[in-house]
DNA sequence: CGCATACTTGAGCGAAATCAAGGCCTGTGG
DNA sequence: CCACAGGCCTTGATTTCGCTCAAGTATGCG
């Protein structure tokens, strides 16, 4: 009955790769021009100044680089690689909070502190930029504040998806809207489109707010009747995009 | 088999009270200096450019004011009264995604078209800005993009608390949830904290994924272990915080 | 080879949904 | 004034979907 809430995950003392230590050497300039989504807007300024902020930073598979309460003082782009983001409750229960994949950003949800723990689901590579001087950064280029806004818009619109998701769909519904999902990013041909997947079941389980059992089972039932096709665990194809359309919206 | 998902909901008609016939005759200055945050940053500009962007408009209770899926022409601040956001399912399912009070902002969470459908609580008074004519004023004005992506985050916050409460929690541990929440905002005194619900029992079930019975039956189990007592339906007060907390975390 | 990790499958259970009935309040109309 | 209808909430009985517990299988690695 001890508090565990308060708590830092376990193995974050990774934590330390994004330390000081080694962030002085390398500024990472191409990272910052190409990555914060800013090449078109900041054609004519000095984009040193932006590199001047930003510190790129290599993440082994794995490990958190950023956890739940800590204080909010970094801001990421994403450049290479996977990541999930992750509530824990006390008691070990899980909820996956979103993915996230090259350009885009972590740390926009987060006032003082981050809500979220984030861990990399492969080796990653991303750019750290202080807050506080991106915020003197964002007085010389108002337009970045915009692309952040457009950003956090974005998201929410998915955070609203997700929560129509979690509270009203069955588990069917949840796998079927799941796997669509993981078709739009990737050239969503009619049929035989293949999802990768680079988070194993159980990750998928807690971003769906499932177990790992009922999305095996789920899967499973996709497969007996011919909509999927799961060639190795991280690839999925589906064969009938028509009825995974039909079930995501629970039409079947 | 219908698809009635890109149907507007059906009581729409009140819209045209935010159309042009209704607002032409008063800008709402002070509702547009107050409400929309910015009266110290603002201090010494004009205020008067903001008032012309700023529309008030009233809607009566009960009302939907801006549907899902609807170009996201408008963006609003709600200056009196409460509002729901939500999203239904094509079946009927619905997941309330939100609710907002004074001071807060509506169509954040939109890039080309809102994501859900807002409907009036109680009698209601908002502030409508135009998106465009907006964003030529963040040209003059980028502290109003700040407040806007400060305010973003803000709700992407609660949104990620709220996909942890709706995936994870049982049905007593996200109405300890909901009932805390309520008073963080109004006072929160050691106990007898009172929490108004500004909506029905329907509602509260919508928003924690749960149906109305669970919500009604949760409550009565509440009320038996002299957790909370219920004054009428619509005021609830805590009279016991701690085992409050504690069922919110699921540690009892 | 043994072990660990990840996934699948089955049996049984339980929390919340569904189905159904009844109470309470408000407003309306005879 | 009462009768009645319609919301809204509560309570009870039953069902069900997904969870828990428990094997069992496949794959990769030292």
């Amino acid at each position: 009955m001890e508090d565990h809430l308060a708590q830092p995950p376990p193995d974050r003392a990774f934590k330390c790769n994004i330390g000081p230590e080694h962030e002085a050497s390398a500024h990472c300039d191409t990272c910052a021009a190409r990555h914060i989504g800013l090449c078109d807007a900041m054609i004519d300024a000095d984009l040193s100044q932006l590199a001047t902020v930003a510190h790129w930073c290599r993440i082994p598979k794995g490990h958190i680089f950023l956890a739940e309460g800590d204080p909010a003082q970094n801001f990421f782009n994403l450049n290479r690689g996977n990541a999930k983001l992750f509530k824990n409750l006390p008691d070990g229960r899980r909820q996956i909070v979103g993915f996230v994949a090259a350009g885009d950003f972590i740390g926009l949800a987060a006032n003082n502190r981050y809500s979220f723990t984030a861990e990399a689901l492969t080796d990653v590579r991303l750019c750290r930029f202080d807050r506080a001087e991106l915020r003197a950064l964002f007085m010389e280029f108002p337009i970045l504040e915009r692309r952040l806004l457009e950003a956090a818009s974005r998201e929410l619109v998915v955070a609203q998806a997700q929560m129509l998701l979690l509270g009203r769909k069955s588990a069917m519904e949840r796998l079927a809207t799941f796997l669509l999902n993981g078709t739009t990013s990737q050239g969503s041909r009619r049929n035989h489109t293949v999802v990768t997947l680079p988070m194993p079941r159980s990750d998928v389980a807690d971003y769906l707010g499932l177990t790992i059992e009922t999305v095996s089972r789920t899967l499973t039932t996709l497969k007996q009747r011919h909509v999927i096709e799961i060639s190795c665990d991280y690839h999925i194809s589906i064969t009938d995009r028509l009825t995974l359309t039909n079930l995501a919206a629970g039409l079947s």
